[in-house]
RNA sequence: GGCGAGUUGGCAGAGCGGUGAUGCAAAUGAUUGCAAAUCAUUACUAGGCCGGUUCGACUCCGGUGCUCGCCUCCA
């Protein structure tokens, strides 16, 4: 049985698609108005591993992310570096996408960008209008009637009276109440802005969300994702809108990644506590810090450090030293007691600690296999490799994984040279110019393996 | 203050009412010229605290401490 952790009902709960064998799901994506960092790659990683996952168990997934390419931010910092918003957006959602491929994260299905769906936002605000949950005020902006929306709150159990007492919002004039939130804001001279019906402006930040799932999955959909920051006023905000313009049910299942920590702290934007993709890829392996951020439950916080990075990689070094000299066959999965706790733990809210468990377990048997049975040792390494696929783990050679060094290190060839010269060496029983040069090499951060077949090498983490 | 999550061995991190996952780190043995990797074994006698239910609780219930997240733009 497949469940999953709803944060509306705050349990995990059966999964019951829309529609028999169909998923559609939706993400909030990136405002891009700057690169990526570790707390964006963590949903990046985590929505790809629940699609990849699903589409494995024969589920037909329709993933969608968003991509924010209007708001202040993004108009701010345009003004700032002297570009266009266009030239700063299209800058920040290549980098995106480089930083993705990287991660090895599929592209979704859809990424729909703000800027290309006013229409569509324009249509819901008027919507929204004309059955009363939406005004348009003095100032030019449209403001969301909150007040209206009788079951505000439940996503996040938010009393409605408790946010009035407790408003830190800044008290606009126009707004009837500090609650209400802006669909529609009017441009100030010489901004990004369309033409609408209540004079030129842009979309407010949560009403792109309404307008996009529905055009781009249904009025009422399986799936909505987003990270650990979302769920209010965001979702809370989405669900009031949605809801109201289209008089259905909006999203049956909500799920929020948890957040990536530094020392203790959320890593954010606004602490500026935060690395971005590009910078951590530098000093490590993209197939490491994938499997650190998959290797802890999507929904726990999990904390960013130079020492979990290193664990991360000696867990992926054990699985491809175990890969390493077997003659991996290509298989399809079988049914087996591995596979099926495999699939148990991820069935269950994706329990990705669980299913790594087991193969750690199946990496263990292959080694107590290797040199003994090589027939049964290529058909488990293969069935590793194919499970470790269905989460995008695991598909590089072991060799490569386990050489890659970065620019300015001792090459592969310097290194395969040094091996020979050592074995002449040995050969010689010449033991000290041996140790000698595996000392070298492992100054190098090169270890050395001395086999039956001679010797192998790999690069320390 | 309100809402939510968590509290497990040296660290990371799961499950489970009764045989202490899994990874890293550590010890011993096997293997090796010595290592590395691997295998075997082992230790650290894990479960915030206080009560309760139970033949038996880390696992269920009540209380309490602490940590973290959200309540404001942030994934």
């Amino acid at each position: 049985m497949f469940q999953l952790y709803n944060t509306l009902s705050k349990s995990k709960q059966p999964f019951t698609p829309i529609e028999a064998g169909k998923i559609r799901m939706y993400v909030c994506g990136v405002t891009v108005y700057d690169l990526c960092h570790i707390g964006h790659a963590r949903v990046m990683v985590s929505f790809d591993v629940i699609t990849r996952y699903l589409r494995a168990r024969g589920w037909d997934v329709e993933y969608v992310r968003n991509i924010t390419d209007v708001d202040d931010k993004i108009l701010k910092r345009a003004a700032e570096n002297g570009e266009t918003p266009d030239q700063l957006t299209q800058r920040m959602i290549e980098a995106m996408h480089e930083d993705e491929a990287s991660l090895s994260v599929l592209r979704p299905d859809q990424e729909p960008r703000a800027t290309h769906h006013i229409q569509d936002i324009i249509d819901m605000v008027q919507a929204l209008i004309d059955k009363g949950f939406a005004y348009a005020a003095s100032n030019g902006d449209v403001y969301y009637r909150v007040e209206k929306f009788e079951s505000y709150g439940r996503l996040t159990n938010k009393v409605v009276d408790e946010l009035r007492s407790g408003a830190r919002v800044e008290v606009e004039e126009a707004k009837e109440s500090p609650l209400d939130f802006v669909l529609w804001k009017a441009a100030k001279e010489g901004e990004t802005s369309w033409e609408s019906p209540w004079g030129a402006g842009r979309p407010g930040w949560h009403i792109e969300c309404s307008a996009m799932s529905k055009c781009c999955l249904g009025e009422t959909f399986d799936i909505h994702g987003g990270g650990p920051d979302l769920p209010f006023p965001h979702h809370e905000n989405e669900i009031a809108q949605s809801e109201a313009a289209n008089g259905k049910t909006y999203v049956n299942y909500w799920m929020h990644a948890g957040p990536v920590r530094v020392n203790k702290e959320k890593m954010s934007k606004s602490l500026g506590n935060f690395f971005t993709i590009r910078e951590v890829l530098k000093e490590h392996n993209p197939e490491v810090v994938r499997y650190f951020l998959s290797s802890v439950h999507y929904r726990s916080s999990i904390d960013y450090s130079l020492d979990s990075l290193k664990e991360a990689r000696s867990a992926l070094d054990r699985f491809y030293q175990a890969l390493d000299g077997v003659d991996i066959a290509e298989v399809e999965i079988a049914s087996n007691d591995y596979t099926d706790r495999f699939f148990a733990a991820m069935d269950d809210d994706f329990n990705t600690p669980m299913a790594f468990a087991v193969l750690f377990e199946m990496a263990s048997e292959l080694n107590r296999l290797k040199g003994k049975d090589d027939a049964a040792a290529s058909q488990l390494a293969g069935q590793i490799k194919v499970l470790a696929g269905v989460v995008g783990l695991l598909q590089q050679s072991p060799k490569e994984f386990l050489q890659q060094g970065s620019a300015g290190e001792i090459s592969g060839d310097q290194v395969e040279a040094l091996i020979v010269e050592r074995k002449e060496a040995r050969a010689n029983k010449d033991f000290a110019r041996s140790d000698e040069i595996r000392d070298q090499l492992a100054q190098a951060g090169v270890i050395l393996k001395d086999g039956p077949d001679g010797t192998t090498w790999y690069r320390e983490g």
